[in-house]
DNA sequence: TGGTTTTGTGCAAAAATTTTTCAGTAACTT
DNA sequence: AAGTTACTGAAAAATTTTTGCACAAAACCA
């Protein structure tokens, strides 16, 4: 049986006295800041009962904050979570992946008993939430808990963080333009999420207001590889196929892609792609793939931030509904360029 | 202020006397199982305040596990991840993916500062470890906290859970002969890994067995897709190729491929490959690629079990160094078969 | 069946722990 | 130099937890 560590213990263990300790972990105020923190470092050391909700921010060892998502197998998660790996160097915040895909309890259930399991914050990745989901979630959560979406929200209720997806669509078709494109396609997304609907308008928006550029070819997909196919059939069953197609996500482009050149379709000469989440398999692919790069370790950074301040304020509004956005950039690959000499190659004849 | 919580609250909640729930709470004995059940329920619900040291597991909400990792990007972690999330299913496990990439404490320290986290229990998968940093290990963690080692270790110290790598290795070359392929060749993964050692074992153990297989290229790879490439290189310096090449991993197979496919090589035509780990790239790629599956969920089933009952039994000894191996299984696609005839519009000459 | 043992509970006293009061000291101000 | 402020420890007070004991209900056993 273990002993029970009091008090008692931590005045021995700092030199200090019951009273001083009693004080300095009641927060009442009345101590120095130099023997307040001796006492906390103590107190963590010996393994002190502490409950998170009484211990100062300043003072924690580490801030946990949980990562919610419904986790699917693939690289976009592996790159969400490695960029907030990434911006919690050299801070004391730790970020844990928790997935809701297969637990039991329903979502906002998880999220409203993150405080009791010593979490400090969440970050919400949930794109099918609506917005009546989102008002449940605050009612149901203790409004000292901060909780920001990094999945765009139509009418943000709460703080969001998100990435530009509108001038990620706007990038591509300029880019579609300067390598003198006309016709320009596109894979949409599910209507339900405004992830889907920015980027399809940013796209749309710069067609229009272009006067080179027209839209030919436009099609429902739901960000998964088999829509991704799918598109392909409706594409090659068009009479005027467009030059040049923009996928809204890259799990589309690879779908598409996977069909296109098992059909002997060459890409980019006879049709050009740009993507959009620059997943790692971009560079890997044959043809590497055009995408639109989204910075994680910098949504990672600004989201962090937001919450640390979150904390150390004890503001208790965090229904703000604040929307921060993140830059976005595109990265050129040869899906969308001249045949680089070494591509060649590649599609040089089987037979030859 | 919050109201602090003590045994008083509880004992109004469950209508027990104040002695009854100290009775639960201390694990004294004296009491039956069905009030005991209701005073930690309550206790929970009321954030009394429990350390986890002192809550016995069948009273737990939720029995917390930590998956530690050197997390990179990429789809193998993904998969990992998704394997252990599918294998908590209707069980009150939760994993955690502690990453300890960008974290400025070493591994070790963080290992050893878990279970004051709230952790019931690490997983951990450190390929680069070595004897003498699982002895340090298991020196400065508290013994009564479960530790399993999902990467094989050559000389096990602490319980371990791992795929089958040798049977891996040997499936591969089997499906080769079977194909007809006579000269094979190997890219191998790090030698100081036990991991890599037990692939290629168990591929050239097999070539040694047979009367028709000569290994004729091999070639010391790191696990990386550069690596992969680089291989390419060498490979195609050789004078007498290989029919046929087994990838020890998926990252390397892309990276040779990747390179092949440019440089005009037609895969399976020219050479056949396979590779290890079953990325989900391995379906998308053109061509899709023969790879080792390793199926996760199995592998979080079995190591949940083993952590679950350890902490049941409460047995202080999990130095056991007990191995339990996970079958393997061979998914044969276009990369080592002939070519499909949809496949074989992919390789028709760019200039008809 | 009736006595005996075991188990589980609440009350109240005892023990342990935490908080508050109060007096003292040092540093700093005016 | 007197007054003020900020901290601290010892002791008292308050609170919380544990324990001894009595007793009731259930289980056990000739």
């Amino acid at each position: 049986m273990f002993q029970k560590v009091t008090m008692k213990d931590i005045a021995k263990d700092t030199g200090l006295s019951i009273s001083t300790v009693s004080r300095a972990l009641s927060q009442t105020g009345k101590i120095s800041k130099e023997n307040e923190k001796r006492v906390f470092e103590s107190a963590y050391r010996l393994n002190y009962p502490l409950t998170n909700a009484h211990t100062p921010v300043e003072h924690r060892r580490s801030i946990n904050i949980a990562l919610v998502t419904r986790h699917y197998t693939g690289e976009f998660y592996a790159s969400l979570f490695e960029g907030f790996d990434q911006s919690t160097k050299e801070k004391k915040a730790v970020i844990s992946l928790i997935s809701v895909t297969h637990s039991s309890s329903p979502v906002i259930q998880v999220l409203s008993e993150l405080k009791k399991n010593r979490y400090d914050a969440a970050v919400i990745f949930l794109p099918e939430f609506r917005a009546a989901d989102y008002l449940e979630l605050l009612q149901r959560v203790s409004s000292d808990f901060p909780i920001v979406s990094i999945a765009p929200i139509a009418s943000p209720v709460m703080d969001t963080v998100t990435f530009d997806n509108y001038r990620g669509g706007y990038l591509v078709a300029r880019h579609f333009e300067e390598l003198g494109y006309r016709d320009l396609g596109i894979i949409q997304g599910p209507v339900q999420q405004s992830e889907a609907m920015l980027r399809k308008n940013g796209f749309i928006d710069y067609i229009q207001a272009s006067e080179n550029l027209n839209l030919t070819w436009q099609f429902n997909g739901d960000f998964s590889f088999q829509k991704g196919k799918e598109a392909y059939t409706d594409f090659r069953n068009q009479n005027r196929k467009p030059d040049a197609v923009f996928c809204s996500n890259d799990s589309m482009t690879l779908g598409f892609m996977h069909s296109a050149l098992r059909d002997g379709v060459h890409i980019p000469c006879d049709v050009a792609v740009a993507g959009f989440d620059d997943l790692p398999a971009c560079t890997l692919y044959t043809p590497t793939i055009t995408s639109v790069h989204t910075p994680y370790e910098l949504l990672g950074k600004k989201t962090l931030e937001l919450i640390l301040n979150r904390l150390k304020e004890q503001t208790d509004i965090h229904h703000t509904g604040y929307t921060s956005l993140v830059p976005v950039s595109l990265n050129v690959r040869e899906s969308s360029t001249e045949l680089a000499s070494e591509f060649r190659n590649y599609y040089s004849d089987l037979t030859q």
